[in-house]
RNA sequence: GUUCCCGUAGCUCAAUUGGAUAGAGCGUUGGCCUCCGAAGCCAAAGGUUACAGGUUCAACUCCUGUCGGGAACGCCA
């Protein structure tokens, strides 16, 4: 599919620089699609800035435009318009020379090497230039089990992880889990003191815990060593850790942390213990570590997130002296009350006194400021990162502005300290790595206030997630029990639509709004099936299968021979076409712009111009057209809008039913 | 107190980063099933974009101020 936008661009842009040696990129031509459709389908709006510049009139400049332009294959003669707008009209045979040239799905589909089924593309080539993209997604603190604030950065990172990665990048999801610091010596002194009713049969054998140990950047070989040594002088299994409920276990081990002073010392020591690698807390930790990570993934299947990397805050604790000695040495960081501190400029705190980025804390500990510059120079110079993204909430907006600044000062470079790796030396002759924070706004409850029990706990993601399934379920069934609506599904069938759509309206919810804003969480607009919803979607897509199944009656299907006859005519055939054709236009917009919502904004217009294209008052036939031409060209529309549909919601993290 | 973000139709949200008459959905009102999935479609009403100035061919968007809401601000992450 070719991008029509970007293509009038260039005419329009080769134009301006015959004409005046205007520099081209920055989309210079100012081409975008038309607001309204009286205007045409798409406008440029470079004429005014440019006669401003050269001391012309508006009007004459897009008269010398439109004088010099070959433009004739795709559009009519442009037209001028207001003060200077240039319009374009799309001919329909150009619309259906894009649509034929749109190659069909292999039948059967083509299974690569790995056993993945190749991707329909919808003929969208991939970028040329392909980065490698680190992003920081979903990182909850694994003390606690997850709740309703880590859905917006683990669907958000996923559908930009998605994006880009369809765009050609080469993306790492990286779970920057909350796995070290004061609260997990609390933790394991806990489980040590009171092996009590939360604590159930899990074995966690030897190496089940020397796996966990290969993501946690601890000194791997050694320390397996040492575990191994304890298996053998004790019994094995090591490690019997099983917590019915993760929330309920850190509240109680908290609580007696805050009135137990005898406990909040011994908690205290664990974490020294901890970080000096004594085996039995060792053991401890990696096995409560397992159990929280186990909690995590359950809820990462359901949000179908996959090939997330567990590498959190543990992983870079052996780099955090290195990385204070280095800024030391670079005169970046200085002391200051005893911290050793990173004073970017521009930062002022609560007396308008320099605000510090506090890399070493005075009684010698590092705190998050430490790690998240790991972090950085990991990804930078290990990694070799062109674009680091950090999907994480607003709150933590200003703590990144001083990160990156810092970063700046710093100067870290995508080169290695090894001058032979020949692909850090080619990578290093690019241009600094871009670091982009997605501050995530709040997920507020119907009436706006923070999203709380009514306890003031916080609500749990598992819980949410089951409530979403099931208010599905309950749609669905009453849907069987009504005569007039049911459609003879089986119970699994039904259980099977209600995971699919409720998940699907959960994320598709939070990603049709704009990442940075608060928003309400009101499950009736969330579920309905009208308006810009997963219902809605997912309906379309679905009726679209059935058109389909129809038509293929017999075995036909739509090839590229029979497209040789597709005609556009009808008015809701050629508005459906040219919305088909914006796709690319989408896709390239957020590879710069990361915002999801532009898909799903795009999705919805394309599934409501369906719905009028195939309404029985508004629209045409299609199974049974006036005339083979247009039965054809009609199934076409629908093939390729259902596979549109398809691929920008899997863009999303969201799956389709063939019939729901 | 300082800094940053936000304020758009009755409600929930958009607005392609400065472009033409600010768009959707819900709700309200009125139409459309002898017909491929009506879980749908069409239409109407609804706005001084919080307020006051400014910048320019053009401002929801940029600048200044006011009011209202939120967040961050030295050893938690």
């Amino acid at each position: 599919m070719q991008n029509i936008r970007q293509i009038i661009s260039e005419r329009v842009g080769q134009v301006l620089q015959s004409q005046w040696g205007v520099q081209l990129g920055e989309n210079a031509a100012q081409v975008r699609p038309s607001g309204d459709t009286k205007f045409g389908d798409y406008q440029s709006n470079c004429a005014m800035g440019l006669a401003r510049q050269l001391g012309l009139k508006p009007r004459d400049v897009a008269q010398a435009i439109m004088a010099n332009l070959n433009i004739a294959d795709i559009c009519e003669p442009p037209e001028i318009a207001g003060p200077g707008f240039i319009n374009f009209r799309l001919k329909p045979e150009y619309l259906t020379n894009a649509l034929d040239r749109v190659p069909s799905i292999p039948h059967p589909p083509v299974e690569l090497a790995t056993g993945e089924t190749l991707q329909d593309r919808l003929g969208m080539p991939k970028s040329t230039t392909r980065q490698i993209i680190p992003i920081d997604m979903s990182s909850p603190n694994l003390a606690k089990e997850m709740h309703v604030g880590h859905l917006r950065p683990t669907v958000i990172g996923d559908a930009v992880a998605r994006i880009l990665e369809f765009i050609g990048h080469q993306v790492h999801r990286l779970n920057h889990v909350g796995d070290w610091g004061t609260q997990f010596g609390m933790l394991v002194q806990y489980i040590r003191d009171i092996p009590d009713q939360w604590l159930t049969d899990k074995i966690l054998g030897e190496d089940e815990l020397i796996s966990q140990l290969d993501s946690t950047g601890l000194d791997e070989a050694s320390l397996a060593d040492l575990i191994r040594n304890m298996i053998r002088t004790k019994e094995s299994p090591v490690a019997v850790i099983k917590i019915q409920d993760l929330e309920e276990f850190y509240i109680r081990a908290k609580d007696k942390f805050d009135r137990d002073p005898e406990f909040a010392q011994r908690a205290r020591q664990a974490v020294v213990r901890l970080q000096n690698h004594e085996p039995e807390i060792l053991v401890t930790w990696l096995a409560f570590r397992s159990e929280s990570l186990e909690h995590c993934h359950k809820i990462y299947e359901i949000l179908t997130i996959e090939n997330l990397i567990d590498r959190g805050e543990s992983f870079y604790n052996e780099m955090l002296p290195g990385v204070v000695q280095e800024l030391l040495e670079k005169g970046v960081a200085v002391e200051s009350d005893g911290a050793i501190c990173v004073f970017p400029s521009g930062f002022k705190g609560r007396d308008g006194e320099p605000l510090p980025l506090i890399i070493r804390k005075s009684d010698g500990g590092f705190g998050y400021a430490t790690t998240d510059l790991a972090a950085l120079k990991h990804r930078i110079t290990v990694m070799h990162a062109d674009r680091i993204i950090y999907v994480v909430g607003n709150q933590q907006k200003q703590h990144f502005e001083m990160l990156f600044a810092a970063l700046k000062m710093i100067g870290w470079k995508k080169e290695t300290d090894s001058p032979d790796n020949q692909i850090a030396q080619a990578k290093a002759c690019g241009s600094l790595t871009e670091t982009i924070h997605l501050a995530t706004g709040m997920l507020l409850k119907e009436d706006g206030s923070p999203f709380k029990t009514r306890e003031g706990g916080t609500v749990k993601l598992k819980d949410l997630l089951n409530e979403a399934v099931e208010r599905c379920r309950a749609f669905l069934q009453a849907n069987e029990a009504n005569p007039e609506k049911q459609r003879g599904y089986s119970p699994e069938q039904i259980e099977h639509m209600a995971k699919v759509i409720g998940i699907a309206a959960v994320k598709y919810f939070e990603l049709s709004h704009h990442y940075g804003t608060d928003y309400r969480f009101d499950w009736e607009e969330m579920l309905a099936l009208e308006g810009n919803t997963a219902p809605y979607m997912l309906y379309a897509y679905a009726r679209i299968q059935s058109i389909l199944r129809k038509s293929a009656n017999g075995g036909e299907r739509t090839t590229n021979n029979e497209r040789q006859t597709t005609v556009l005519t009808h008015p809701a055939e050629l508005a459906l076409a040219k919305q088909l054709l914006r796709f690319p236009e989408i896709i390239e917009q957020l590879g710069s712009e990361l915002r999801p919502n532009l898909l799903t904004e795009y999705l919805y217009d394309l599934s409501k111009t369906f719905s009028t294209f195939y309404d029985r008052k508004t629209g045409v036939r299609v199974v049974d057209a006036e005339n083979a031409v247009a039965r054809q060209t009609r199934l076409l529309l629908c093939e390729l809008t259902g596979r549109a549909l398809k691929l920008g919601l899997s863009l999303l993290g969201i799956g389709t039913l063939d019939r729901m």
